[in-house]
DNA sequence: GACTATTCTTACCGGCAAAGTTGGAAATTG
DNA sequence: CAATTTCCAACTTTGCCGGTAAGAATAGTC
């Protein structure tokens, strides 16, 4: 039961724009090499945050990424979302009607409650909380 | 982020078993058939669950498995584990030591809080639960 | 002891999705 | 207009997951 790393790379490249909030844009380049993300398979990431409005985007010279709302704004459920997609673990919480079992299914409410579960987690997490704890561990490890 | 059809199996399977608890054995293509799981992909996992102890099977005529614990005993997180192995959501949780940005990184303790809320709802549940609610479940449907 | 039923073991396969690449089109700036 | 950067779409690659196949081991039955 993996995440993707899509939303890794996602969410630890939002991070960054947290820690830049406010200081103009950051470019596709930057943050790769910053958090060794292959550039251009970021770059598509970058674009469906911009699309869903996380980031916002501006082509050209200076161009570049700021984050679309407030660090607070923003949790990890909704980037889960966003870049993952079927959030469900399993088809037939999705599609119950797909499952020839679904009316007698013991199984089902556990697999909704294992979802439930993580999405809790993830949206009780802002891009805020996760800025702050990356610059103490950041001051930590200069130390 | 998906659950593996393994351990969905796996489950359904041993649910199985737990229904038929104390009234001997089952075999794999009669789990199989109610459960209509491709029958020789579900005897390697009966094997592997075999091989753990949570099924106790026995070959020739009038084999079979059966339940290697009480249904009460045997949890989800139990099953996730066997069948699914690697548990945790992303490699640097299991292997700290792969990733560059592990001492200072933020998102870590996230996953790992993901994954132990994952493992807190499947640890909670045991197959005496699930069988429980199943019955009833059929109970209701044939009404 | 031969026969049969069942699990065990291993090796293989196909498909599909995820990860990553490439090339070019659209903006934006100076 | 030239340079820079994002955007878009199509393509390639790779790994793994779900499933299959076939034979070996074991355990009962007559």
């Amino acid at each position: 039961m993996r995440v993707p790393m899509k939303v890794d790379y996602g969410v630890r490249a939002l991070v960054e724009l947290a820690l830049h909030y406010g200081q103009g844009q950051l470019q596709t380049w930057e943050i790769a090499a910053r958090q060794s993300i292959p550039e251009a398979y970021l770059e598509q990431l970058m674009t469906t945050l911009n699309k869903v409005g996380l980031v916002r985007s501006r082509r050209g010279p200076q161009g570049g990424h700021i984050l679309g709302m407030a660090p607070e704004e923003i949790n990890l459920s909704m980037v889960m979302n966003i870049l993952d997609g079927n959030f469900s673990p399993l088809e037939c919480i999705t599609y119950p009607n797909d499952c020839v079992f679904a009316e007698s299914c013991a199984q089902q409410e556990i697999w909704r409650t294992v979802a439930e579960a993580i999405q809790g987690v993830l949206s009780n997490t802002t891009l805020a909380d996760l800025a702050q704890r990356q610059t103490k561990l950041t001051a930590q490890a200069a130390r």
